[in-house]
DNA sequence: CCGCGAAGTTGACCTAAGTCAAGCTTGACG
DNA sequence: CGTCAAGCTTGACTTAGGTCAACTTCGCGG
């Protein structure tokens, strides 16, 4: 792999208290490669025999079931996915397309093992690795259980206005409005329904251009907590 | 702690493998109680103060927002829960309260952690049981994104007559049914309907007696896949 | 500058599931 | 034994959200 691209992945908390030697021997078994937008990486129900890591670019971690298919998260540069099925030498449970041009690093899943049964701190990496995916998924099943699909598409724009905008209300939607839906568990339709639902609340869109401009009232609406909202947490 | 529980501890995947005497100094610092049912353990939003271990009895773990309340899982001897919230020394995210007379063991989270830090195999051993909890969440949020209620009760009860049954149609549910439709994302009124649309499936409701008379059937209707289905994988 | 196709929107309609209220069943207790 | 309360079921109704089809918008290639 480029040389340039190694000190971003070694800045990533799951590599960056590991060994010197071991992290060298994990790069020197991956795979840099560069794919274009909407190729399928993984499939649900195929054996782990990679660990991914998305350099550039964006992936899409989606699941399909009863001829419906399901948006489960979207992965940006620099972070890792599918580290569980890795780990536990299990089948993928997602299947994964870029929906970018997207640089990802491919690490195969037995020397991922390998190297996590000799360093230790690794392995400590990975439990807190595994700790925040864990409490991601919980906070998306919380929300769809607890909230109304208007209450969650406020909520994510009140993150997203933090997460990809500047805090003051004007953003750019990081997808687009079909995929915005499936993550958020409607249909498209529903979601423009529900953009409408929130005019009065001050949320102004203009293709992928949103305004909040009046978070306030949006807030009352949505009632964030940072038990379901708090990305951090 | 009554010695005579220190060996089922022992046995469990997440202490198996440690060290004796790391083991050892764990089970000093913790306590064993008994606690009647429906008795609020945790409460989510609190800091991290221990983590749990159900060594008899059931603990339910539900999530409230928005006035609502959702079961988000039921967990049985022996096994530990919040482990995520000990680990990162964050709050919790869900509440927990005892569903049964239950036989709890409290292990202080600093203790936890600083055995962590201590013992390599302690660690590789909370990554699996990570991992196992992760691709639990991920199989629930999977099914309540891609099926009906319908379909999500008759997978469950395919499940539960394995689980708790023996595999012949015939069980026990082992929950009261209002706790069941909330871990199935629907309301008591729902559930008692989705049992009738079952009936012409071959399943048989008497009280808490559940039998499945004709399973193939009812599988044609689940359409059971063990990328959602499976507890083990 | 035109025309095409994909994405998004809107409206009409339908269906799954929630709500509310009334009954039923069961089991604990006097 | 009767009765009281909790859990469950049923029915009537409402509502959130899905579906289908038509229409609009917008970006892009010819």
């Amino acid at each position: 792999m480029r040389s340039s691209d190694l000190p971003q992945v070694r800045a990533l908390g799951l590599f960056n208290s590991m060994g010197e030697e071991n992290f060298e021997a994990l790069m020197q078994a991956a795979y840099l490669q560069t794919f274009p937008p909407q190729l399928d990486l993984v499939h649900e129900g195929d054996p782990a025999d990679f660990l991914y890591v998305v350099i550039e670019g964006c992936v899409e971690l989606y699941a399909n079931a009863n001829r419906r298919e399901a948006t489960m998260a979207m992965v940006h540069p620099v972070s890792a996915f599918i580290l569980a099925a890795v780990l536990k030498d299990a089948v993928y449970l997602m299947s994964a397309r870029t929906r970018a041009r997207s640089k990802i690093l491919l690490i195969p899943s037995e020397n991922v093992r390998s190297i996590f049964e000799l360093d230790d701190a690794f392995a400590r990496a990975m439990v807190l690795e595994m700790a925040g995916s864990y409490r991601y998924v919980i906070k998306e099943h919380k929300g769809l259980k607890l909230r109304s699909s208007v209450e969650r598409l406020a909520n994510t724009l009140l993150r997203y206005d933090h997460e990809f905008g500047t805090g003051t209300g004007a953003f750019e939607l990081p997808y687009d409005k079909r995929t915005l839906a499936s993550l958020l568990g409607m249909t498209p339709e529903n979601l423009s329904r529900a953009f409408n639902t929130l005019k009065p609340y001050g949320v102004k869109v203009n293709g992928t251009t949103i305004l909040l401009s009046d978070s306030k009232s949006l807030e009352t609406l949505a009632k964030p907590t940072p038990l379901i909202d708090n990305p951090k947490t």
